[in-house]
DNA sequence: TTGACAATGATACTGAGTCTCAATATCTTC
DNA sequence: GAAGATATTGAGACTCAGTATCATTGTCAA
């Protein structure tokens, strides 16, 4: 993400709190700083723990209760690979279709777009009386090619 | 699910424990006799509920230990709709490629299944270097048109 | 029947996420 | 810039799905 889009998301962050009534906090700046100040995903916990090298007060239910209010301000991609915790993606607003493929030998994320895939599955969805309002197509694979150029530090078996 | 397809999924599963070399119990019979009874989606709890009504002796344990079982014989599928607990399909062995819809207001869960979809991801994740494992299309949505005919009981808003 | 060991139940534990509540910070109004 | 209404906070108790432990029991091949 270019320096410009950061400050761009952290503006629309802060409107969008405006618009809410709700209050910016030093908190609330140390955590959107740390989600804007990176292109990773990463979890809570993560969140938690780089927010509070910026400002040590931030609390676990304070990056809990900011969360949600940056998936739905529709600035941070909410995702689930069926581990046990969810993940976050700050590279949401740029692309905001855009789906994920896991390596579940190493974790490895790939994204990728793909217009053909929106539009089947929106035939698909309409077709059957659904007004969609999120999908995510979650592929678990092992990447054969990566492993073959010692990407991929296979951690299992 | 027919009769006859209730025990033929039985008998593969009790024919992959045999493979195995894992042993037939009691309480594995009251599982399977649980599962392959029903057509509904369940989770583990329910599962566990279930069961017990068939064999007081089956534990939380026993069926958080048989459900791997269930989905790597390939019977059974696991789905996580991002709620905090999994879902579990037993109609996999004759659909194996089937995609859910979910109804966030209503948890109502349809299945469908798209050969054009399933082409496309997999010809996108070879594109992209990776050999897919399983892949689950997820889509949360609300059944407007089952709102209309008054079929989607709507818990929230 | 026996014996190796797979499987069991009870229960303690884990860990992500939520809730509570008294204390504090923000923002608007004057 | 004080005051007041109230949104926000941190600490820690709590929830709850799922896992691990371990002594006991059940299965099944020999």
């Amino acid at each position: 993400m270019a320096e410009s889009d950061r400050i761009a998301a952290k503006t629309k962050f802060l409107d969008f709190l405006e618009e809410k009534n709700l209050r910016i906090t030093a908190q609330r700046r140390a955590i959107v700083d740390t989600v804007f100040g990176t292109d990773q995903h990463f979890t809570a916990e993560q969140l938690l723990e780089w927010a509070k090298e910026k400002d040590s007060s931030v609390s676990r239910a304070t990056v809990y209760r900011t969360l949600p209010l940056l998936t739905e301000s529709g600035l941070v991609h909410e995702m689930d690979f069926g581990k046990d915790y969810k993940i976050y993606d700050p590279n949401y607003a740029d692309h905001p279709n855009h789906n994920h493929i896991i390596c579940d030998d190493c974790d490895k994320i790939v994204e990728f777009e793909s217009d053909r895939l929106d539009q089947l599955e929106d035939e698909i969805s309409t077709g059957l009386g659904f007004k969609v309002k999120t999908q995510q197509l979650r592929i678990n694979a092992s990447c054969e090619e990566m492993k073959r150029l010692g990407e991929c530090k296979n951690k299992g078996n």
